[in-house]
DNA sequence: TCAATCGATAACCATGCGGTTATTGGTTTG
DNA sequence: CAAACCAATAACCGCATGGTTATCGATTGA
């Protein structure tokens, strides 16, 4: 399947539980692993793990690499980029109308 | 009460629901408004909107003001602050170890 | 070939979440 | 004071979510 452009709500839903960000902050800092490996450091059985990584692709947070009877996952954090534009997108609306205010604070003291 | 630090987990959470981005985006788009105003536009009922609100102001997201019997609320944009170090962390992680990996093949390549 | 391993899926369960309507506590206003 | 209004809470409902164990298909190794 093809590498998905995931909405906000994915996006944002996907990094909301701790297991999940947990394993992709793993896959971020370790790179490839595999289901095995995530599995132990995730404090939750196989099945578990399993679910979350497909949720996280879901979201475009990860890629899966089959190899034998081995899946490889790997952190794609250039998936992270609209959550970035969002949250400056926020912070700036907010600078503005600060900003406006200003002005006319500015502008009534003299 | 006082303005919280908030986890990750209550932000990340606060913002995977569509209604509630909506809501925070109008509040720092446009400034503190009331509950009524926000129903207005939220599709949602007055209820819904203030357990929304009640979520918000947990993750430190909003803050409110009583006014006679109608309450203001504003957003507090700087509460994202640690959601974009987390990001960035994230990103950071990667890029070290993308790094890494470029010296690598550069040295064998001598 | 047969046993073991890996990871995904199925089936199930408890809990949480987003929505609703109804109600309540305060606060204005007529 | 009574009526209207605002926002929060209560009580409820359906469904999604995170977890489990059991199983299955595929792959590897003895």
């Amino acid at each position: 399947m093809n590498v998905m452009p995931a909405s906000y709500d994915m996006l944002f839903a996907a990094l909301s539980d701790p297991t999940r960000r947990g394993i992709f902050e793993k896959l971020c800092h370790d790179g490839e692993q595999t289901v095995h490996a995530l599995t132990a450091g995730a404090g939750v059985s196989q099945p578990a793990v399993s679910k979350h990584l497909a949720i996280l692709k879901q979201a475009g947070l990860v890629l899966d690499r089959r190899e034998g009877r081995e899946t490889h996952y790997s952190a794609r954090p250039d998936a992270l980029a609209p959550l970035m534009d969002w949250t400056g997108r926020m912070t700036r609306f907010w600078q503005k109308r600060f900003d406006k205010l200003e002005d006319l604070l500015k502008r009534m003291d003299q």
